[in-house]
DNA sequence: AGGTTGCATCGACAGACATCGATACAACGA
DNA sequence: TCGTTGTATCGATGTCTGTCGATGCAACCT
């Protein structure tokens, strides 16, 4: 039944598992760019923020007076989790909302995860 | 039904899910940790060589030529993933092996997964 | 139009980090 | 005991990154 390891690798053609098979060179730089992403407790605390919201998106106005740094500072925290493919947002009027983008987190859970016959 | 909250919370007592409520400052500097130490390339390629290997063990001897880099820096890229807990190491006579913590690879994953009916 | 508010970008700067050569330490073999 | 090999630590250096104030831009409101 090794077809199991089917179910691991991604849709997108993407490095299955990090106990499947050694990292290609090109594989490990694009995923460590999203976890360079996380590996902050700022852009850490604002991806959980957002990604906890009920209705699914928070507006900056509310982000930004949540942590005792300059407004700037935020605006590019946030700029690097979009970058990294975490979250996205849209413009709606005055304010921008910021929305998780659920496919990337599972991606990387699914990264990680240990195959449980390891 | 809001006892589905209780289902997310970790054993160990750590921030069950990004998407189950905001992280407080002093989780998200804990897990920025060990998302720091994945975010470099070589860090990830190294880990997941020791992760991936079948014997659960690998000799440091096998790690350091697998990249164009020094062996002060293999070495030190090492120290940060024990340091992150993400492997641990033991001398055996002349050489060293590490080997992959998979509880703690679960333990970031069950963090990036988000819920099914999220 | 003019003023105000929310957010992004720019430029600068201090601290952190990846990398290296030199060196120290540990274990083995002759 | 002495040389050799494998690995860690040290110190230096160039680059990256988090942070800020200043500024720009977009949208709203009189």
């Amino acid at each position: 039944m090794s077809n199991q390891k089917l179910e691991i690798v991604q849709p997108d053609g993407c490095c299955g598992s990090v106990a499947a098979a050694p990292l290609d060179a090109e594989q490990a730089v694009e995923l460590a760019v999203v976890f360079k992403a996380l590996g902050d407790p700022v852009r850490l605390r604002l991806l959980s923020m957002i990604a906890s919201r009920e209705g699914g998106e928070v507006c900056v106005c509310e982000l930004t007076p949540a942590f005792e740094l300059a407004q700037p500072t935020i605006s590019h925290h946030l700029k690097l989790l979009r970058q990294a493919g975490l979250v996205d947002c849209e413009r709606r009027g005055t304010w921008v909302y910021y929305w998780a983008l659920p496919a990337a987190l599972d991606r990387l859970a699914a990264f990680l995860r240990t195959p449980v016959n390891a």
